[in-house]
DNA sequence: GCCAACGTTGGC
DNA sequence: GCCAACGTTGGC
């Protein structure tokens, strides 16, 4: 069981967004870097948990909780001419992009990234990192634990 | 809107 | 296989 944080545009799909979804799911579909559809086919399983991040907006930062609920299966978009995420290079016979799917667990308050970069100990954090663009990434243990106690479940 | 970072593409 | 050009991300 691991932990992952999750980038999400909230003008796409908030967290508010997801809980309005019905079985409060929604297909983690567009990913199109290899280093996070490898995340997703080789690690992310049912069970496991993220921070719902929200990114290119006003007030970046984690907004709530989700967890996986189905482990990575092709990606639709790729295969169709309309969407915006099609790939003319990938078939159906050998899927390039795969999708997990996420279920809502919880709203937090919204932790923004200035925050999150005041605390050492979550300095190694990936998101933290100068011009961080990759959209799925792996949260320690224990920076998941600290973001619980010090900045969720504080206050 | 700017711009730094960085992944991808394609000519050689 | 190198690397320049290009496109995208995402905070500010």
């Amino acid at each position: 069981m691991r932990y992952w944080l999750m980038k999400s545009e909230p003008d796409d799909c908030s967290i508010d967004d997801l809980a309005a979804m019905p079985g409060q799911t929604v297909a983690w579909y567009g990913v199109r870097n290899y280093q996070a559809r490898n995340f997703m086919r080789d690690q992310m399983q049912p069970g496991d948990l993220a921070f719902f991040y929200h990114s290119s907006c006003a007030e970046p930062g984690i907004a709530g909780i989700v967890e996986v609920s189905r482990r990575a299966y092709p990606d639709t978009t790729q295969f169709d001419p309309a969407s915006r995420f099609y790939d003319p290079k990938s078939s159906p016979d050998d899927p390039r992009w795969l999708n997990v799917e996420v279920r809502f667990v919880r709203k937090v308050r919204l932790v923004a990234l200035s925050e999150l970069r005041q605390h050492e100990a979550l300095a190694n954090m990936r998101v933290l990192q100068k011009a961080s663009r990759l959209s799925i990434t792996p949260v320690d243990p224990a920076e998941w634990r600290y973001i619980h106690e010090h900045l969720i479940d504080a206050r």
